[in-house]
DNA sequence: AAGGCGGGGAT
DNA sequence: ATCCCAGCCTT
């Protein structure tokens, strides 16, 4: 019997999931009318040839990694409005890169990003490419941005599997798999890419299917309490139809949250200029500024003597304590203890060579974290409500 | 294969 | 409090 080639390839895996048509024709309907009016989605610079600008796509994806839509849309935005092309983002200084991606967290994307800009001109004159090798070949694309660029942006018929898209094939499967385990995740991409394969077969807009794989997963088929009563493919549900959608995935084990210890201090001059220092290129708030700032792994506390004397200023008598507050990630708590140091004379280099004074103004030009603008604002605050009697202090010559 | 890397929304 | 998010890179 004659078939075209590759049909029988292919052929048996959809057999084996006989409700890949209507599950995808499903979601595609839907998409169409639920889909959320976001920023990335623009047709906006979209290239001929593209149903957005790849360009965007790549900023979006970046941004988008491990971090919820609510918290990108605003960034994005002045991002785009800063660096509008790879070109553009590739000449500009880490500084300002650093600068636009403040408060985002996971700070690497954005050296990572910075970094794909130059490769996209140095290698692809400056466009960004559309195939699914070369994108993966940028620094910061892994398989899953590859995927969505060459899918959302520039058409392709290639599956992509992030964390909602996992999560709504394992319930629709009705799979046990537990949450980010690595033979899980292998799985899910199996199963989209057979699920993309027969919906390209019939026609199917892939794309449109992959962002709505997305959309159900943040919107409707959600982590927890999923609102299956709103979903448009509950009836193919094999995680549903056994009532087992809210335990699939399983959590994964809990880790140890470790602790680490920062005395951070506040030292201003009369000029309104506060003392900044950069961190290492590497680590925890990589490259970005902060006040003069000890770390110390353990929840022990450093009396205000050994502060002045760790961060390089003479007078511990000068030192007051402004706040307490501890700022928790995904893998550790950060007990932060803001000191305010107040004395008219400010050892020279501000104690440590590498520190610099700043003035309010330039702090928007800055990379730095939000632990460290919320100290800054408070110490600022902290500094007018007390007036100029004790303040400000200068610089030491 | 496992660990590191931010910050906040949702529950 | 705990979980997880449009993941990726390094070891």
């Amino acid at each position: 019997m004659l078939r075209p080639a590759g049909e029988a390839r292919y052929l048996p895996r959809v057999a084996h999931q006989p409700d890949n048509l209507w599950i995808a024709a499903a979601l595609v309907a839907w998409f169409g009318q639920s889909a959320r009016e976001l920023p990335w989605r623009s047709a906006v610079g979209a290239p001929a040839g593209c149903r957005r600008d790849p360009y965007r796509a790549l900023v979006s994806e970046l941004m988008l990694q491990q971090t919820q839509v609510g918290r990108v849309v605003d960034k994005f935005r002045a991002f785009i409005e800063a660096f509008p092309d790879a070109a553009t983002l590739a000449a500009a200084p880490e500084e300002r890169v650093l600068a636009c991606w403040s408060g985002l967290g996971y700070y690497r994307r954005a050296k990572l990003l910075h970094a794909a800009a130059k490769e996209i001109v140095r290698s692809h004159g400056g466009v960004v490419p559309s195939s699914v090798g070369s994108l993966q070949g940028l620094p910061g694309v892994g398989r899953y941005t590859a995927g969505a660029v060459a899918s959302m942006a520039c058409g392709q018929a290639v599956a992509l599997v992030d964390g909602n898209v996992a999560r709504v094939l394992f319930r629709i499967r009705g799979r046990d798999a537990t949450q980010g385990d690595a033979a899980d995740m292998a799985w899910a991409w199996e199963d989209a890419e057979e699920l993309v394969a027969g919906a390209a077969a019939a026609g199917v807009d892939v794309p449109a299917l992959n962002e709505a794989l997305m959309e159900l997963g943040a919107t409707v088929c959600t982590p927890a309490a999923p609102t299956c009563d709103r979903c448009p493919v509950r009836e193919r549900c094999t995680g549903f139809a056994q009532s087992r959608q809210s335990s699939i995935p399983r959590p994964k084990p809990a880790g140890v949250r470790s602790v680490i210890t920062c005395d951070a201090v506040a030292v201003l001059d009369d000029r309104g200029r506060i003392l900044l220092e950069q961190r290492p290129a590497t680590g925890m708030w990589a490259s970005m500024w902060q006040l003069p700032t000890i770390e110390e792994a353990g929840r022990g506390r450093r009396d205000r003597e050994k502060v002045a004397a760790w961060i390089g200023l003479g007078d511990a008598d000068q030192l007051r304590r402004l706040e307490r507050f501890t700022h928790t990630t995904t893998h550790r708590d950060v007990r932060f203890t803001l000191w305010m140091y107040r004395s008219a004379a400010v050892p020279a280099g501000g104690g440590s060579p590498g520190r610099v004074w700043k003035s309010r103004d330039e702090l928007g030009d800055l990379g730095i974290s939000n632990a460290q603008r919320r100290m800054i604002a408070r110490a600022f605050e902290s500094a007018l409500s007390t007036g100029g009697a004790t303040l400000p202090v200068r610089p030491r010559r």
